[in-house]
DNA sequence: CATCTTTGTTGTCAATGTCAACATCGCGGT
DNA sequence: ACCGCGATGTTGACATTGACAACAAAGATG
């Protein structure tokens, strides 16, 4: 491709990244879709072709996250465990790949679960949101399956499991811990869930 | 006071009652200066005397919710347990104050945690959200000096507490729980964290 | 009653998001 | 090969907004 095309190419990837790096930078009020365009060195005018809007930009930016943070937890849980000990290390993967994304990316998880997407994308976030939940829901299955937990609704054991981890994900993010590093709190939080599902 | 006099009155207090109703409404994005000072009958100008700029008015609104949290949580709270059930009540409550919290201002709790907030005001929020913080500590010290709970680290059980209650509250108003009722996960939860501190 | 501080007003500016009208590119059908 | 058309990018415009400066009125304080 020419130095100078009249087509950049690859525009709507491009505003992508610029963006996820942006808002992880500056915050997510500081984005600006005129000096996304000029960093990308095309006019101020061009996203509009591949964002509706401002809003929309954030919505595909909160969809990529949520498909990314899947495939992180998706990595930490694979295999079917087989012992009580397996099980229970699974648990933990999962917890610390969460909140490592969490930590990795704060502003981005922020925007994933903010209230302020357009009804219209709120389906598809909630699908890729899901998706995430599945994988937590597998996890708590298959202890249930080889009696290394107790029994129960798994899908509301998984929410509260998705909630614990999200919520010591926002307070490490938010500096809220006063000096407790995030992995102890991880452990401490993974170690209670876990007790409280035996029985 | 006179109907037109040249002073407000209260212009500060009227700005802020106007801005939470408001981000309830509208989004905390969709909040303007200019519409607030509009609404309030003063010029577009006026605001800028009892708020540096916006940031400070959605600083001053953040530490508001924490201390109105911390006030409601305060009162789900009180008085000191006797026996082990009692303690689980408190523990309940505590937990249910907090959901309903969030849902009956699921916008304004979202802007408490954001990140966006300037670092001169991060350290009064840090304060009012520590607070919250104590007043779930306090209800774990005393389940403990009861017996009704183990004994272990009271700081980080209640830092795992707040967080499970946070989480649940975040995954409730965002709207993904499908079908599973807040109410029965907030039990859920409550349920599960109490039996994983016994021992 | 004089003065100083607080509070509110008017005018202005640059930046932004959005839209409409126009330009260029590249691909597929004939 | 070419031509037409959709996709992509550009230019120009506009209303809104947050922020600032200079000024005005009100109220407190001596």
């Amino acid at each position: 491709m020419p130095i100078h095309s009249y087509h950049h190419g690859d525009l709507r990837r491009t505003l992508l990244e610029a963006a996820a790096s942006s808002i992880e930078i500056n915050g997510v009020d500081a984005l600006s879709l005129r000096q996304l365009a000029r960093d990308a060195g095309v006019s101020h005018a061009a996203p509009s072709r591949h964002f509706r809007d401002k809003q929309a930009l954030l919505d595909a930016l909160a969809e990529d996250g949520f498909n990314r943070l899947a495939a992180s937890l998706e990595e930490a849980t694979q295999g079917a465990p087989t012992t009580s000990t397996e099980a229970r290390r699974r648990f933990d993967d999962l917890a610390r790949s969460y909140v490592g994304f969490a930590l990795a990316q704060p502003t981005l998880l922020s925007l994933m679960f903010s209230l302020k997407h357009a009804p219209s994308a709120r389906v598809e976030l909630l699908a890729a949101g899901h998706a995430s939940m599945a994988l937590t829901m597998r996890v708590v299955v298959a202890a249930q399956e080889i009696g290394a937990i107790g029994p129960g609704d798994p899908q509301r054991i998984a929410l509260v499991a998705f909630a614990t981890f999200h919520g010591v994900a926002i307070l490490a993010s938010g500096g809220l811990l006063d000096e407790v590093p995030a992995a102890d709190l991880v452990a401490t939080a993974s170690e209670l869930f876990w007790n409280g599902l035996q029985s």
